[in-house]
DNA sequence: AAATCGGGGTG
DNA sequence: CACCCAGATTT
């Protein structure tokens, strides 16, 4: 088993595998290491026009590092997961300062953002180092193969799952990028969670779930998602006659960490103290679901005259200016 | 170990 | 609707 899979997987790749995506075809660590972060928790298709903008506006890390903080957020918006936006900008900076990325999955591990299986990803496609990547994708692709039935909730248990991806790397370290694109393009394409294809499935005769007839019990994961539920009223106020609109900046961490929003209040009587004499007119609620929250979203439109400031935090932004402030997918929607 | 942190794709 | 996605960080 250690040595068949390795260079049936990256004979694979090079056949049959994704190479077009626009962060393919490069070791440029930059390049990798930006589509890495962006690619955590996030789909392909979701990634591709943001890698484009982010590499057509930063071509260099060290673009990067000299950005505001606020420009990096605001070409993030509607991404999700906005701390990583954060850590992406003070990488860069400590990138920059060190003159370059480290070269090793240990020390790439020490930057902000970069967890153990993006380090070694980078290290992987950019140095040829031979360890191992354990996203979403490995744990299943070698849950199956191995037939590996604990529970993956559990830290133990991954971290005996993720000795064993490391005992499956390529002997020629030449072919860790091959090899670690191939264990996505497998579990992104064929190992997928429900109905996968075991017939195009090239390491088929070394899976032992197929041979257990247990593919589509494994992985095991026990963990139960559960999400809390969130009212808040969302106040949409819009200066006569230009159509500014009153935004305030969420705190640097949280939900929507750094990006603009409108004012947020827990009840309608809260919102509406803000502005007494204002006619509200009542929007359609907006259903926002987070990992762990569902989230009920009251829009009430306003209009205000005069040049005054409503709320102590914030500030008018006329609809010329929206671009460079990052607003949440859900008001991104709302204003459209 | 558990909680926090987005938004969209999928069956 | 639930589950998943090239996870990391904080508590």
């Amino acid at each position: 088993m250690n040595e068949d899979f390795a260079p049936l997987l990256v004979a694979w790749q090079r056949q049959h595998g994704r190479h077009g995506l626009p962060w393919h075809g490069t070791r440029d660590p930059y390049r990798v290491w930006l589509s890495e972060i962006m690619l955590q928790q996030t789909q392909v298709a979701t990634v591709r026009a943001y890698y484009l903008r982010f590499l057509a506006r930063f071509p260099t890390v060290g673009e990067l590092a000299a950005a505001p903080l606020d420009e990096v957020l605001a070409l993030w918006a509607g991404l999700g997961y906005y701390s990583r936006a954060r850590n992406l900008h003070a990488c860069a900076q400590a990138v920059a300062a060190l003159g370059g990325f480290p070269r090793t999955a240990a020390a790439l591990a020490e930057l902000p953002g970069i967890g153990p299986s993006t380090a070694r990803a980078i290290a992987a496609f950019c140095f040829d180092e031979r360890l191992s990547i354990f996203d979403g994708n490995v744990q299943r692709v070698l849950a199956r193969l191995l037939a590996f039935d604990e529970d993956l909730s559990g830290t133990r248990a991954v971290r005996a799952l993720w000795a064993q991806a490391d005992a499956l790397v390529p002997a020629r370290a030449a072919d860790m990028p091959a090899y670690t694109q191939g264990l996505m393009d497998l579990g992104a394409g064929l190992c997928t969670p429900r109905s996968p294809d075991c017939a195009a499935c090239p390491v088929a005769s070394l899976c032992q779930a197929r041979a257990q007839g247990r593919v589509g019990e494994l992985p095991r994961k026990t963990k139960k998602l559960k999400r809390g539920r969130r009212e808040s009223w969302w106040l949409w106020l819009r200066r006569e006659p230009d159509g500014a609109l009153w935004l305030q900046q969420r705190a640097a961490t949280g939900i929507w960490a750094g990006l603009w929003t409108l004012p947020l209040f827990d009840t309608e009587a809260d919102l509406q103290a803000v502005v007494p004499g204002a006619v509200l007119e009542p929007l359609p609620q907006i259903q926002h679901a987070l990992t762990h929250l569902d989230w009920c979203l009251h829009p009430r439109r306003a209009a205000w005259q005069g040049q005054a400031a409503p709320l102590p935090e914030g500030r008018w932004v006329a609809p010329a200016d929206w671009p460079a402030y990052g607003m949440p997918a859900p008001l991104q929607k709302l204003l459209a």
